[in-house]
Order: structure tokens, then C-alpha cells, then sequence
DNA sequence: CAAAACTGGTATCATTTGACACCAATTTTG
DNA sequence: CAAAATTGGTGTCAAATGATACCAGTTTTG
């Protein structure tokens, strides 16, 4: 077994995840303790403010939400008056979603906040350093996407591999 | 508000959980397919490996993951045949863990195959780019962590700043 | 050394999350 | 242009996750 020892912590996909969660969670408690919103809430805010007239399956594309979370974030967002929902001219099942007023002095709070939070965490580092992870990071996502698509080459649909279920 | 604007896409906390969660996505599905074990699962058994008789709370420790997670996969894994839980000798509470042969087996299959979806998605990259990016990670972990025990200063316990819920 | 406080681990319950089925509107096809 | 296939969005149900309560064993304290 000597050889084939990995340590989980320098592996790669454990320590992204990990640090990931570690500062999703800081950010997560900032938003729902200051400004009541959840982050499936909050991205769904931030993608309207950035596009105004977006519809909910363009930010599933951006976000990588799936459909339902989507859904649900609209129709809070929309119950705290955060949100309009205005019929789509073009498509009758769809809706065109956009900030009121509110939502926008919402989003205008948040955003210095996020900012902030931001800063602090990543104070330490330069510029470059911070542009050259951003790159790695978008690489990353192109690669994992771009394997996605090709599937895991070498494994056909059901090979399993483990002795079938002990369980239960 | 155009001065407020906060592009998400370029929001450090949202890039990051985007691609480790677009990353653990992949990982994960080739774990449950090919060997029939979850990502908690998988954890655990390889702290288990990297550390022989170690209890579940040092896992808990090490991972973030909490005790009930923690609880339930070293149940699972027993149930398995893939791990043993000797009385631990100075704490009658507690368990040490240790990988049985086809634990040990069974991770001795996953490691050059966690090895190989890792390089996939990181092969563009050179060994100073995932050196720095590691490192950036670890700094990142140590910053949220420091911020963590230190609170969110200038918020004071229950200063929420959200209209009441108009919910319901 | 008994009582109180604490800790490792598990069971239980509530909440979150996602998979699936479904509806209405739209697009495609013959 | 009707029938079939597709798509945006939501309701419903099932699995995953986390908070809380709890139990047994351990440490602390008076």
C-alpha cells in the first residue's frame, strides 16, 4: 500500500472543494444574518441586476443551479417584493424577470457588503496573484466541462467495479 | 446603481464554489459509479488510510465534515467489510479505525484512479501553477478561518437590516 | 469519591436538495 | 394545420444534510 498513499489533503479536487465550502459558509451566514437572503437567492439577485429581463433558464445556464432551486429563489424573492415577474412577449410559459425598487436598494446594499467580505478574505494577495487564480480556476471549469461532454472514456455505461452490496 | 454593479462571474466566492462544485460534480459521479461509494464515504476511508486507527472526530477535524456525516459513513463503510472499529484502548466511547483487506483493496483501486481524473482536469497546468494554486488555496483556508473566529466586526449579533418577511 | 460538567458517537427530527412527473405553451413534422 | 415532440416553469416526492437531543463513558471539582 506504500505506494498507492495519496494524501487526501494535497488532492487537488478535496482541497478546492474544502476551501470552497469553508468560504461559502463565512459568506452564506453574512448574507442570510444581514440581509435575510439566502445564496441560491442571492445569485438569482445578483444575475437580474446584472441583466434585466433575464428569464429563470438563462440563469440556470450562467449559474449552474438547476431548474428548481431557480424557481424556488424567483417565487421568495418574489413574495418579499424583491422581484416582478412580467409575462415573457415572446414565450407564454417564461417569464421575464426584473428588480423592484426595493430589490434594488437590496442588491445596492448588498453588493458593498460582498465586496467587503471579498477583501477581506483575499486581502493578502496581489493583484497578479489574484488574476492568475481566477485564470487557473476558469481553466479548470473549461477542462471538467469539456471532459463532462466526453464522458469517462475507458469505463463503459455499467462496469462496476465493487463487490455487490453488503448492505442492509 | 451603476456604480454598485458586482459582475457575480467575477465575484471571488461565487468562481469558487462554482468550479469546485462543477469539479466535485465529475469526481463524485466516478466514484459512485465505479466503486459504489459517495464522496463522505470516500473521505473518510482515505483519512483511514492515510492514518490507521483514527478516530472519527479527528476526521471530523481534519475534513469539516461534522460528526453525524462522519458517523454515518464509518457505519456505511463497516457495513461494507471495508473498515474495522476496534474499542479504542484509553476511551471506552470511542472507536479506531482501521482499513480490512478489501478496504484496503478497494482503496488501492480508487488512488491511481483519483490520480488520473485529477490530472485530466489539471494537465494544462504546470507544476508551478498548481504549486501556487494550492498555496493560494491554503492561504485562502487560513484567512476564512481567522475571519471565522473573529466574527463579523461592525455587526453586531441581531442587527438584521431586511424589510420583516413579507412571506407566507 | 459522588456530583456536575463534558465529550465521542448515534438516533431522531427538520430542513434542504435534487430527481421526476406534470402542465401549459411552443415548435416541429408529416 | 393537427399530432407529436420539446421546452419553461412548478408541484410532489425521495434522498441527502444538518441541528438537536440523547446515551454511555470520561474528566473535573468540591
Amino acid at each position: 500500500m506504500a505506494n498507492s498513499h495519496l494524501p487526501l489533503d494535497s488532492f487537488m479536487p478535496y482541497r478546492l472543494s474544502f476551501t470552497a465550502g469553508l468560504v461559502s459558509e463565512h459568506i452564506a451566514h453574512a448574507y442570510e444574518t444581514q440581509f435575510g437572503i439566502d445564496v441560491p437567492q442571492w445569485r438569482v439577485l445578483a444575475w437580474i441586476a446584472e441583466r434585466d429581463g433575464i428569464t429563470q433558464q438563462e440563469i440556470c445556464q450562467r449559474t449552474r443551479m438547476d431548474k428548481v432551486s431557480v424557481s424556488r429563489a424567483a417565487i421568495a424573492l418574489n413574495r418579499r417584493g424583491l422581484v416582478e415577474r412580467r409575462p415573457h412577449a415572446r414565450d407564454g410559459r417564461s417569464h421575464m424577470l426584473a428588480l423592484t425598487p426595493s430589490g434594488i436598494s437590496l442588491y445596492e446594499q448588498i453588493v458593498p457588503r460582498a465586496r467587503e467580505l471579498e477583501s477581506r478574505i483575499f486581502a493578502q494577495f496581489s493583484d497578479e496573484e489574484r488574476e492568475g487564480f481566477m485564470a487557473i480556476l476558469r481553466k479548470i471549469d473549461a477542462a471538467a466541462t469539456a471532459l463532462h461532454k466526453a464522458g469517462t472514456p475507458g469505463h463503459p455505461p455499467d462496469d462496476r467495479q465493487w463487490p455487490e452490496a453488503l448492505d442492509e
